[in-house]
DNA sequence: TTGAAAGCGCTAACAG
DNA sequence: CTGTTAGCGCTTTCAA
């Protein structure tokens, strides 16, 4: 019913071949030739069919991304920088949500190798053997986005949690604080878990140990973290923390909440740093100071790390740590000598 | 290179025939040819090849999803409830970003149409005559979701957005407030003119004509709104607005902050009502009091009415019109009698 | 219950 | 510069 390549070459009374190089572009086409094609594509409303395209061509112009929640602002975001170069290089995109859930992941990636996409973004999960080996026979590119694969066997793109982790806890116990606490959400994620030990290590550094009653465990929302928080700001005032480290900012406007709550201030009695920095960050009173995650260039540079593997073109490194920083809001007090 | 469905038929002695069969769970194979089949696929390490399938079959188990923008709240939502429908249907999701562009909206029809989608879900955009010519030569279907389409020429999902923002402001009208001003996003937009539409007829019922200094157009980002609401309430007091109508919960959260920073109390000097009841109307002190508009659920919906299309079910209601309501927190007074 | 064979709509040598 | 001819890997009659 629809129409095809053959109805235009007929129709134009050329072969299949010639519509063929003219709807692809080849410069082996006489103009007067190629105008009279276009003109019957035009008139037929010829569309060309992408699928006989992938088959018989074996390039789907396709690529699969695999991330936990494209609802989260997280992911949502970084979606977004690996969609506009995806864009850029005439690539679309299948998106699924695993939900972090390794059964889904697997059969997401098999999913995704059978519409034979041309390479495959992983976003926010934890690798095991299984992955590995799905990722190995798929005879296409995989890039990790923000994910911890402690092995380094497949190319990444990611930032140094456990760094930017240490960096905020080192920036907190610097200013003098005794009891710096951990907000985060499970300790079995991997990204919470290299968050961790740049906490731990910051402490050990400076010859302290973890106090575990100051590491607050709790879902990743707002309503859970806040009570979590109002347990803890409930201690005497000498187990109480005078800073907080939040693996999200979420967490952190909760510890925000439940410190004001406790009848204390933000930042005056204790100092709040979050993670992720994203929108909302500047939407809360007082602004949150926060690890800027540059969620946007993590899609955009992995989605062109893709790009150059399909390519086959050379690349500099396959484990690419793109920088952070702490952007400092009212949420933590004035640094001596800062802008 | 990779293994064919020849590949596993040869090597357990059926035909391919057979073997597509066994592959798409058709009852007569017998249990032990069956048991061969699967056993040679398992050894080979087969993976159906989609594309080839899609081809074969001129089915693609693809739906095309187009938005203004992933990366924010309201779609990212939206697309998480469209998803969670399409996986239960076996669908996987093409989705792509257009940031309201109509030329770039057409072209992603287009390529979506190429690529053998077997439906549309077209969110947040303005129809016009090009849209609907494309889509109706689609042939396949195509719903709208959370899009204003008044000649409601194709199928859609949606909530009664003008009826939403009336509601609203008549709430704020009866409770004795003079002044209501309107805080959106640019008016060209039709999902803004649609509210925009629903505070003009609250008044109107009331007997009174809109002010043109208290309908504050600005562009959609907390920072905007910011400077935008301090203009207005930098207003004598008898000019000033006594509670704010807000398009979105970033931009009645500027509200909130703006007013703060005039010396002014949220509800008390001033009420607010946020629109779409994000999460981040939870987080902020005061609680946000804000129209609920259910982004999963109109994802959800959206997507389950297309899969009816696809399998020409039957369907009650081509222009299905979800529920709205007020969610009331801490940023407007209590309600009289209220629980 | 199984197999043979004809496409699905297009690309990609190859020949001219 | 253009046409011919094989497929790409699978589904789907139609027979057996």
């Amino acid at each position: 019913m629809p129409v095809t390549i053959y109805d235009v070459a007929k129709r134009a009374g050329v072969s299949m071949a010639t519509v063929s190089r003219v709807i692809n572009g080849s410069p082996n086409v006489r103009p007067a030739t190629r105008k009279k094609v276009l003109k019957v594509i035009e008139e037929l409303g010829y569309r060309p069919n992408a699928v006989a395209r992938g088959l018989a061509s074996r390039r789907t112009t396709t690529i699969g991304v695999i991330l936990p929640d494209i609802s989260s602002v997280f992911f949502a975001e970084l979606a977004r920088g690996i969609e506009d170069i995806a864009n850029m290089y005439d690539y679309d995109i299948l998106i699924s949500s695993s939900d972090a859930n390794r059964e889904k992941e697997l059969s997401l990636i098999g999913s995704m190798l059978e519409r034979q996409v041309e390479g495959i973004l992983f976003l926010g999960g934890h690798l095991d053997d299984a992955h590995r080996r799905l990722f190995k026979t798929a005879n296409v590119p995989v890039v990790l986005v923000a994910t911890e694969d402690p092995e380094r066997e497949f190319a990444s793109v990611r930032i140094d949690l456990r760094r930017a982790a240490y960096d905020a806890v080192s920036f907190l116990l610097d200013r003098g604080h005794e009891r710096v606490a951990f907000l985060t959400d499970p300790l079995h994620a991997p990204m919470a878990r290299a968050r961790y030990a740049g906490y731990v290590e910051a402490l050990a550094e400076r010859g302290r140990r973890v106090e575990e009653h100051l590491v607050v465990e709790t879902h990743p929302y707002y309503e859970r973290a806040l009570k979590a928080m109002a347990t803890l700001l409930a201690l005497p005032e000498e187990k109480r923390p005078t800073a907080i480290f939040a693996a999200s900012d979420e967490l952190a406007i909760a510890a925000v909440h439940a410190v004001q709550d406790a009848g204390l201030s933000v930042p005056d009695d204790v100092e709040v740093v979050g993670f992720d920095n994203t929108r909302i960050a500047q939407m809360v009173r007082p602004m949150l100071t926060s690890v800027v995650q540059p969620m946007y260039d993590l899609g955009a540079v992995a989605m062109r790390l893709l790009t150059k593997f399909i390519r086959q073109e050379p690349v500099e490194s396959r484990d690419v740590v793109l920088p952070h920083r702490i952007e400092f809001r009212a949420s933590t007090r004035p640094r001596v000598g800062a802008p």
